[in-house]
DNA sequence: GTCTAAGTGTTAAATATTACACATGTGAAA
DNA sequence: TTTCACATGTGTAATATTTAACACTTAGAC
């Protein structure tokens, strides 16, 4: 039986290398390398990212001789799991205050279409509620 | 000059523990044995709030002979650190899907108070054109 | 083909983390 | 005030993580 990967049981260089990863979709050594802020050497990135796939969290493909990295764990599924973890560890019961932190940082662009839904899920909310 | 501490930087150990103080506000060793799912032993979770004291992290009261640890950062900063952790991890760009996925989540809670704000915020958002 | 630059896997050593045995201290009940 | 259950601190051992040296491979320029 094999255990699927979690992304609670990385270590600390782990994590930092499956984050950059994440950020930015796919990446080889070198994209990992030089966004590492304490700049390891090309070979221990080269470890770890072999580490990472032995344990299931990447794939590679060989493009040109080099390799890229994949996280086998969806962006999607990732992101339903840190946000699960985050609201539980330290916004249970105050989850609103996780809302209004990320609506009021200026990044937070929002089409029509997701204010509507927004909308709507307060609204249904209410409704029940809750 | 004394290192502030960061929350990135821990290991997974401690962060397993800071993430068990942060859930129950505060905690004793066998508070903190108690719910780590592989139980060390109680010698090594002491050894490990130790270390997390001497970081910066935690700091103790002394309650009819027993450590009671609390963390050095408020519950709000961890907050504030965590969220745009993930959200420019994982969210980037995208920040209306965290927003939709919690307000999702059954837990989600809202007072008459929060849901004025959410709506006020979006309202905003929308006004400045984002 | 040959050379070079830059990629790769592997192994072994250095370092950091985690675990625990043991000695010691403390509060509360008898 | 003695005793006991249950705290604590520390030193050392076990384990895990991280690093880098080395040898090998490949794509592309010449």
């Amino acid at each position: 039986m094999e255990k699927r990967p979690d992304l609670n049981d990385l270590t600390r260089r782990e994590r930092q290398i499956m984050d950059i990863v994440y950020r930015i979709g796919s990446a080889t050594a070198v994209d990992v390398m030089e966004r590492l802020s304490d700049n390891p050497v090309n070979a221990t990135v080269r470890t770890m990212l072999r580490v990472l796939e032995e344990k299931g969290f990447l794939r590679h493909e060989s493009e040109k001789g080099r390799y890229v990295y994949y996280p086998t764990i969806p962006l999607t599924s990732a992101r339903n799991k840190v946000l699960d973890n985050i609201l539980e560890t330290f916004f249970r019961g105050a989850e609103a205050n996780a809302v209004i932190s990320i609506l009021k940082k200026s990044e937070a662009k929002l089409s029509d279409e997701e204010r509507r839904m927004i909308i709507d899920l307060i609204g249904r909310s209410k409704k029940e509620g809750r």
